[in-house]
DNA sequence: GGTATGATTGACT
DNA sequence: GTCAATCATACCA
């Protein structure tokens, strides 16, 4: 595929459908990042969602327009980065937990501290720490500089099931992955396996 | 005002 | 497998 940005509208669509459609786009921060092989839906009537209980100071950005970042701490150590998506102020976003590192692996190294190949971006802390992103980050235009969002490969198949660290919603199989990729930050469990085309595979 | 919880990770047994 | 780090937010008084 090219390097051209996403299709107009490409956030603007419901947070399961733009978490699928993610898989495979490269992000991209001041040049550093990779393809995106792991991400998960949250909604507005979503008790794991940040944005079920309405807009507060810290989930200001996912009550705003698509297409937005929405970072906020995790545990009061790590950062994690969401897209925010659907329609303007419905407070949906897709958190990104993964992915396949392309460009800028020295840099990527040296802030993770030399962590292992595969575990320089395989996670929602890891990644945000690998990619420089931060609270400054929040709310910020991803169609903008230093971000970078473009189509970059198709995923031959893709895995779904429940989401990762949350304690409520947990019915809902709202994790999306590249069935194949090494860099995610779980294993897919069994029970859920791979949708699509992966069914030919056995 | 106080206390419990968390969209996590890394270190340790 | 267990557990600490570390703080904003949620909830209760």
């Amino acid at each position: 595929m090219d390097d051209q940005g996403l299709p107009p509208g490409f956030f603007a669509r419901p947070p399961v459908v733009v978490a699928r459609a993610l898989l495979g786009v490269r992000l991209l921060v001041g040049g550093v990042g990779g393809i995106i092989v792991e991400t998960e839906a949250y909604d507005r009537d979503d008790p794991a969602s940040h944005s079920f209980r309405g807009p507060t100071r810290r989930n200001r950005a996912m009550f705003g327009p698509p297409g937005r970042a929405y970072v906020y701490r995790s545990y009061g150590i790590h950062w994690c980065f969401n897209i925010v998506c659907g329609a303007a102020a419905t407070g949906a976003a897709v958190l990104i937990r993964a992915i396949e590192p392309t460009h800028g692996v020295a840099v990527m190294q040296e802030r993770r501290r030399n962590t292992a190949p595969r575990l320089l971006s395989s996670g929602p802390g890891r990644l945000t720490e690998a990619l420089g992103i931060g609270g400054g980050h929040d709310g910020a235009d991803l169609a903008a500089p230093p971000f970078v969002l473009a189509v970059a490969v198709e995923p031959a198949a893709i895995a779904t099931g429940p989401r990762i660290g949350i304690s409520r919603g947990l019915d809902r199989p709202w994790r999306f992955a590249v069935a194949d990729s090494p860099f995610l930050s779980r294993p897919m469990t069994a029970a859920t396996g791979a949708d699509s085309a992966a069914a030919g595979a056995g």
